[in-house]
DNA sequence: GTCTATAAGGAGATAGAC
DNA sequence: GTCTATCTCCTTATAGAC
């Protein structure tokens, strides 16, 4: 788990990436401190990867794709124990959430969290990005919706890839920085998990879940 | 509103880097984009901001303060309202998010969204960063939690903190790139203002508020 | 207040020896 | 596969003329 000098470099150099783009984001970061860090040469990075780019999308996939394969387990999971109502739409969130949250709650080394890159790719506005973001989440998306909408016919597709949108928005911004999590915490400070995190959002947006459908025009205020 | 020659260069280097910091990030903007953009010399900026990053916290204080001001400012009318329960809930609600989501959907100039900078620097962990958030944002979420506790006694201080922790961040979620909210839209690609996310988000979220409390220890699953 | 010129250094990427 | 050395370009920031 810790970076000797047993790792292939491959696996030293993306690990280090991770860290150091989590940090200090894609522009921010260089592949010099990242090759200080990963203890191999510059070259190394251009001998695997073509780019800073190709490394970073590397490092994303990396840790995206087994989330979301967890994700569509479980979710399959969910459906063949045949529940209903409320108690199978609070089983499809936790699909959703639990994988995401227990690996933003792990901090590995201490010092780096594996979700910090995510969190940042996320909120960038750049269309290579967000291309990025789309080819490794649209199938979650539309596999998590289809679930819902299944338990929930009274509300509509559009109604429901809005809220599993915010959905997603609130866990995205968990995952770019835990320590705002932590501050809310239990109301006294103490550290808290992947769990507390899970009880939390599952209780709040199962609820929202279930809510009317919003009025499509809103009266003026 | 359009940046000619007759706003004067303080104005017209805010403006050209709320653009640039919003589209590229602080590190990957470039101070010589920005003068470019704003059509002054690269000095200029050294005597009008001691630096890029006073710069970036004057871009962003510019224009979160309005929005906290008017989210402040919707909150004691709605108090004065005297209103309760669910009723109230929505409406403190929409005190807090439509002044941000106006903004959101307002893509001035076409092309610059005001919002991205303030998504961008909230999704960064850096502490520098996070220190700036916590300076303009801590009034307005202790004004917003005790509003919102006083209509829920039954919900924990802890819990509706980590509730409003989820709204902030489905809110900054949207306000770094509007265009993922669009998508999602009407179900059929029409675009969307701030009306309707209004409408989606009081919706979804004035619901799960009123829900009841987390479990304190989930069960293993 | 605004400009030119430049300091001083870090960036991504590559050529070519071993 | 791994290394050194380097190319080329761009960065923030400042000194000092006007």
């Amino acid at each position: 788990m810790d970076k000797n000098e047993t790792m292939d470099r491959k696996t030293r150099i993306l690990d280090a990436a991770e860290q150091v783009f989590g940090n200090s984001g894609f522009d921010g970061a260089s592949l010099r401190q990242i090759v200080q860090a990963a203890r191999v040469n510059l070259a190394t990075v251009y001998y695997y990867f073509e780019s800073k780019e190709h490394l970073l999308e590397e490092v994303f996939k990396r840790r995206l794709g087994p989330v979301k394969e967890e994700q569509l387990a479980s979710l399959r999971q969910v459906e063949r124990r045949g529940l209903k109502g409320m108690a199978a739409v609070e089983k499809i969130l936790e699909a959703m959430l639990f994988p995401a949250l227990r690996l933003t709650a792990s901090a590995d080394l201490k010092r780096s969290i594996p979700t910090k890159l995510i969190g940042r790719v996320v909120a960038d506005p750049n269309p290579r990005f967000q291309e990025l973001i789309r080819s490794q989440h649209d199938e979650v998306r539309h596999a998590f919706i289809a679930a819902l909408q299944r338990r929930l016919p009274k509300c509509s597709i559009a109604d429901l890839a809005w809220r599993m949108e915010l959905v997603w928005g609130a866990l995205a911004f968990l995952m770019c920085n835990p320590d705002r999590v932590k501050r809310a915490a239990d109301g006294e400070g103490h550290s808290v998990g992947a769990r507390m995190a899970l009880a939390q959002m599952t209780a709040f947006f199962s609820t929202g879940l279930c809510a009317p459908a919003a009025k499509r025009n809103p009266p003026a205020r």
